[in-house]
DNA sequence: CTACTTTACGCCTGTCGTAAATATC
DNA sequence: GATATTTACGACAGGCGTAAAGTAG
């Protein structure tokens, strides 16, 4: 009964917040939204927003409606990017969003393996971002795959559920937090520190960290960390440490060699879950799965320094 | 570009195979269908089947977009259930499709302890099904989790590969295959038993099991077993030993207590894995999530006698 | 008054069916 | 010749825009 087409109209008028702005996004006008969103409560029977001269909002059944949409455009917008490189008559391809250390240690090595035996050969494009933007980029049917990390638990945090939960996990690696002080801090020449020994110190921060796990974790001590400032990537950040804007907590397949800093490993320990989301598109069948199997295996062999 | 709306007709003379059968199906006329896929190809700018007189067979850009196609729809299925749940007023509900020895041993004690708490409440349908037509109903939109079992490896096998990887799956549990043969077999008074010891017995096996599990499982040992005949459950497998038919292999979970079987222990082992796979769609939020919680709690403790 | 949604109505695009043509087994 | 797909063409439904009305801040 409901039209797909319609959805389409409802997502966008969903994410705008208004029938006025979605049809300008459109490039249609409100009364030709207003209709179809007409039509689309009477298929759907029920209604899916709360009207107000400053826009609209979704009702439950609305919120309910909206993962649907979300999930068929991005499934229309997966198969039109897949079907533009089948017409190439290129090898099977794939879209995959990894942050910068798993590209490095996972992803470079995994199709390496991949595409030294001809017959399994993936023409890959890779997308570098953190897991939230990553997650955003498979929501919307840009990439295949997507390679994130989380804290805390083996089962990704529940701030992703909404997201998440739509797409096939695979658990690949889990590393460890270090913390990394410059070589010439008290704790230097010590091999492991706790959070208690830092708590006074200015901390070097990440934007986006998914679910603000440090911040978390040290709540859970009853520490308030002061927050030196927050850099986007974990050589950036290693650098501040050596500069000595102050101090840092890396994972250890993030953490890079330099002489002017140390890492320390930490505990109680904290750990770091990397795993990889698949979208259930279409290049799924042969490449997806023999990148992912090359990504299992190289996960067993990597060096945890 | 592509229009959700053709991918259902598509998704219809994919599954048929021709298009007059396609227009039968949706009341429509050949021409009409003849033409929405017309337009279909131009949008998609591929060529999407092979034409012949005895109907049509699609190409991989075909089956690339048929992939599409069935997740959409099931989408659209999921979520017109969801909205007709929902406007019902009713608590969260789920529709769980599983195979009869684990509703037993695992959904119904995990519904029973998720009910206990008024606030978790989830209003639960169940559909029994072998795991060939549960991941069927999973991918039509009829249900928004299916139990499932498989042998060999604690990943699906690939013949599972197009319907499976399109949604997450989630381990819960393993048990062991049994040798069960009536109390006047001459093995009865032994506790283990080979292959081997049964090779020249006629066999009593399952339809449909996932991947011939048994099949494969003999000729890796180079036997070439009789099978007398095949059931469609465990229980009626083990009546028909019981009655001297044969003898079966029987998973310890769905083993029965009855005085006139013995059940023994096989060497090598052959493992069977139980597992769920969720849908992405609409009640995953909460409910499913809070079921899956408790299956897995139930997972731990179920009775391995 | 402003910004948004809704309704009424006419136009127009797009889709369907009928009918005839074409092609293959 | 039977069955299936394709094309041409006319009829109809549905969606869009214009315009005007209604409504809340």
């Amino acid at each position: 009964m409901i039209e797909a087409q319609r959805l389409a109209v409802f997502r966008e008028v969903a994410h705008r917040g208004s029938f006025a702005q979605a049809a300008q996004a459109l490039r249609l006008t409100p009364s030709a939204v207003s209709q179809q969103m007409a039509a689309l409560e009477r298929a759907a029977q029920a209604g899916l927003f709360e009207r107000s001269t400053r826009g609209v909002t979704l009702t439950a059944a609305g919120q309910a409606l909206l993962r649907t949409a979300d999930t068929i455009h991005g499934e229309l917008h997966r198969a039109e990017r897949a079907l533009a490189r089948l017409r190439e008559q290129g090898p099977p391809s794939l879209t995959v969003a990894t942050f910068a250390s798993a590209g490095m240690l996972l992803l470079a090595p995994a199709l390496a393996a991949l595409n030294d035996r001809e017959d399994r050969h993936v023409d890959t494009t890779v997308i570098e971002s953190e897991p939230q933007q990553a997650l955003a980029a498979l929501d919307d049917g840009s990439a295949d795959m997507a390679l994130v990390y989380h804290f805390h638990t083996e089962q990704p945090p529940p701030s992703w559920a909404d997201i998440a939960h739509r797409y096939a996990y695979h658990p690949l690696l889990r590393d460890e937090l270090r913390l990394v002080v410059p070589v010439g801090h008290a704790l230097a020449r010590r091999s492991t520190a706790r959070l208690d020994d830092v708590a006074d110190e200015p901390w070097i921060q990440m934007w986006d960290l998914p679910g603000n796990a440090l911040d978390a974790l040290a709540s859970a001590h009853g520490l308030r960390p002061k927050v030196a400032c927050r850099a986007g990537d974990f050589p950036f950040m290693q650098a501040l440490v050596a500069a000595g804007v102050g101090i840092a907590f890396i994972p250890t397949l993030a953490v890079v060699d330099r002489p002017d800093t140390r890492a320390l490993v930490l505990t109680p320990t904290a750990k770091r879950y990397i795993g990889a989301y698949t979208a259930p598109g279409v290049p799924s069948n042969h490449a997806s799965r023999a990148l992912l199997d090359a990504l299992k295996a190289r996960a067993t062999t990597v060096p945890m320094s």
